[in-house]
Parts: structure tokens; C-alpha cells; sequence
DNA sequence: ATCTATTTGTACGTATGTATT
DNA sequence: AAATACATACGTACAAATAGA
């Protein structure tokens, strides 16, 4: 799988900068360099490419805001390939929503489907330490909220509950999404409730829910993990639109 | 919503020109900035910030990397707040999979449940110039590939049809994944037609399927064009196991 | 703990390129 | 066509960080 190089067809044309940083995209691509693996040092570079210094280091900065080198100075420094992290891939991604209009609505859409494949997807493969950590995260919200505040930090942890299940897809794609869902919802969600104080009864519902997903993932059953999750998640749904969830506008940081 | 910075916990500590980036971004969206609003000058920021010119330059260049400004010279020139372009967030999240073990099967088993969702929001959502220009689209390819380039000519022009849908979508971040799905494929796909020469029934199917589901959307039947695009999709999931696709491993270009 | 070698990071002066008026 | 206002690129000198002796 090539390196996605960044450069469009209308726009004007490239800086030099731009050129070289794809230029040593290309050159780590064809040298099948691996996470790793060491870059040429700077005046290597300099010779290399017969660019100044500063050509060079904005090259490099190029490709280290895009999470594929990391530099470091000292002896054995140098810059080095790096595998983009999940974090830097959902801070990048989410400037690009930060241009859309995307609703929390639009969010939980996708949620309602993609979360029951998940679920279905994990039954019977989960480690039993991996399900204890689960129900853990369950007993770190072991009764109603008090306070706004406290709702807010509970809504945060049972969305970690989700997040923890993404890691163990093993479809990337589909446990990235599930991620930088839940994150984004985390991050951005602001809660106005207007007219919605803290629900017992819709909180010990959702606890619920958790709990019996938990126990479907161990039984290997999986229509019942999807079936829950879809309710979960509808539930869910319903549940921030009558709160009338509002995103907060902002860059996100790694 | 906030601007996404790019720093994690763990890692070591931030060189200055990503330090600076961060405030730059943090004092766009403090000020409000829209985009195509103009970043101080150059001069300005080294001011501002008391850094010298490249390390303001290199700040400029990782937010010029990320998709956040564009920079003109000459006079009114500068740096502006640029909306991040669906390319360059494509090209940036398709790199973070380039490490990834991401397959042909994990997108497809994606596709199947994303792309009918997407059709059944459409139904009688789109214009005639839209409906027309699918049509047109499929026409492209009126008649079986007689040769395999001939045939991936035609699957990245089919690839195009749900590319074009997706543009459509009210909900951003589904239209941009469906986007996102095709653009990988077409990019990276390889064909290894080992044991399967084109074949005109498959194609016509292919073809049959899209016929019908422009049909629908026409008709507003959601339903009928959720199931159309539901079948496409299973075809095509069981038609790239056959053929053994691979993806190949490259960096991708916005 | 200190020194030294290595490699990146910062600074700044100058010259060139480019688009507007 | 010329002047202007801006970014772009270069080259050199020096500063800071780090690993190892």
C-alpha cells in the first residue's frame, strides 16, 4: 500500500518544501524503509536533494505534522519512520470535520450501525481479561449521577467502555471509526440540559445495557451482542437528541 | 467544536515550531477566525511570538501540511485559514493505514452496510441533473472489458458511481467514509485475475445493479434501494475474495 | 559528574521570486 | 513598465541536546 502524497491537481503549484517532503515519501516507500528505520541525517539531505537547510528542515517538519517521521537531536539522532499513531490520525481527521457541519445526530447515526457489527463481531473472542477490564470500567459508575458534572464524567467513561471495545477489532478500519467516534463525541459534546436533570431511570437502563453486552461477548452469542447494542445504541440516540447535545467548535490536539 | 491539536502525553516534548503551530491554531479559534481570514504576517508572528523567521516559517509549513492555511505571495499575500479539502484528509488518514494491516475484505464488509444506508437516505432526496449525471456515469461503461485494463478502467469508473453518491450525503462523516472506501480501493487495489478472466455475466450484474438502484432513487423507494445497493455490495464482496485482491503499499497522494 | 563528539535546532543577513497596483 | 509588498530560498554561524567515554 503506497504512501498517500498530498497534492491536489487544480492548485497552483507546489513549494519546495512540499516537493521534497513527497520526494522522501517516495524514496522511504521504494526503499521499503520500515517503522524505525533512520532517515539520512540533514546535510546528508542537503547534498541529496542540493536544497538549503531550511528547505530540508521544513521538509521534515511536513512530514512530522502528518505523524510519519520523529526527530531527535544528539548522537544517533537523526529522524526516523514512524507509524502514524491512532491519536494523530483523529486529530487530523477531525480538523477536517471542524470545516463540516457535522451533528452529534450525524455521529449517531453511523453509531447504530456500526457499533452492533462491532459487538457481533467480538463474540466469543474476547480474552477473559480483556471482559474483566470491560466490566471494570462498568464498576467505575456504580450508581446515578449527582451533579451535572458528574453525569458529564460518567457519559465520558461509558464512552470508554465503547472505545476499549474498538481496540479489539480486528478490522482496523471499522475499530478506528468506532474510536474517533467515541472521541469525538467526548471532546466536542457540551451538554445543554435545558430541561433534563440527571434520569436514574434512564442511567441504571444504560448501565444495563453495558452489563448484558458483557455477558453476551463471554457467551460467544453473537445475534444477542448485536441486538443489544443496537437497542444500546438507540437508546442512546434518543437520548442526546432530547438533550439537545450541542458541539463545541474547536481543533483537536493528539 | 475546537481545532484538533496534535500532541500526545507520552512522548517526549514538542520542538518549538510544533509548539508554535499549536498557538497559532489555538489563537485562530480563540479569535474566531472563518476561513479565508488572513494570519498576521510573517514579520508579525516573529514579533508576536518572539521566535525567529523558520522556525515561524516551519510552524507555518506543519499547518500548511495539515490542510489548516495556504499561503500566497505578492502583495495582499500571506497566510490564510484554509477549510481542510476532503483530498488532503483522505491522503492524511489513509497514511495512518499504510501501517495498519488493512485488507480489501475489512473495507468491503464496511461498504456492505454503509453504502445501503447511504442509498436509502437518498431516495428521492436528488435532483434530476444528479440522477442524470449517475446515468451518465454508468454509460461510460456500456459494454463488458475486453482486456484487464479494459476492466480496471471500468471498476475504478464503477467505483466513481458510489463515490459521486456519497457526495450527496447529508451526513458528512458517512459521505466522507464512503468516499474515503473508494478512494482506497481505486488507489490501491491490484488485480490478480489468477484464475478469473472478465467475465461478462458478473459485469453484467454489476451493471444491472446500478440501473436499478438509480431507478429507485428516482422512485423516493428507500427500502428498494437499500436492498439493490445491499445485493451490489454482497456481489462485489464475494467478487474481490475470488479474485484474491491485494492492496498495495504505498503512501497516498491528495 | 564532566567532557566530547554528533546531530538537530535557532538566528540572521542577503538575494530572489511573485503577484498587485 | 515599474515600484511595491510580500513570501521563498540560501548559507553560514552558533546554540542546545543527547549518548557515550
Amino acid at each position: 500500500m503506497p504512501l498517500v502524497t498530498t497534492q491536489s491537481k487544480d492548485e497552483p503549484r507546489l513549494s519546495r518544501p512540499v516537493r521534497v517532503a513527497e520526494a522522501i515519501k517516495d524514496w522511504v516507500v521504494e526503499k521499503g524503509l520500515k517503522k524505525g528505520d533512520r532517515l539520512p541525517s540533514e546535510p546528508e539531505m542537503i547534498e541529496q536533494f542540493a536544497m538549503a537547510k531550511g528547505t530540508i528542515r521544513e521538509a521534515m517538519r511536513i512530514l512530522e505534522a502528518q505523524g510519519l517521521v520523529r526527530t531527535r537531536t544528539g548522537p544517533g539522532g537523526g529522524s526516523f519512520v514512524h507509524e502514524v499513531s491512532k491519536q494523530r490520525a483523529r486529530a487530523l481527521l477531525g480538523n477536517y470535520f471542524y470545516f463540516q457541519d457535522l451533528t452529534i445526530a450525524d455521529i449517531y447515526e453511523l453509531r447504530c450501525t456500526l457499533e452492533p457489527q462491532l459487538a457481533a463481531s467480538l463474540a466469543g473472542k474476547l480474552s477473559d481479561e480483556f471482559l474483566d477490564q470491560l466490566e471494570d470500567n462498568i464498576a467505575s459508575y456504580p450508581k446515578p449521577a449527582q451533579s451535572a458534572d458528574e453525569e458529564r464524567e460518567q457519559h465520558i467513561a461509558s464512552l470508554r467502555f465503547h472505545a476499549l471495545l474498538a481496540t479489539q477489532s480486528k478490522n482496523k478500519l471499522l475499530g478506528f471509526l468506532i474510536d474517533f467516534m467515541t472521541n469525538m463525541l467526548a471532546d466536542l459534546t457540551v451538554y445543554r440540559r435545558l430541561y433534563n436533570p440527571p434520569n436514574a431511570e434512564l442511567w441504571q437502563r444504560g448501565r444495563d445495557y453495558q452489563v448484558h453486552l458483557v455477558q453476551a461477548l463471554r457467551d460467544g452469542d453473537a445475534k444477542a451482542a448485536h441486538q443489544i447494542m443496537g437497542d444500546h445504541m438507540a437508546t442512546a440516540q434518543t437520548l442526546m437528541s432530547l438533550q439537545e447535545a450541542e458541539m463545541q467548535k474547536r481543533f483537536i490536539s493528539e
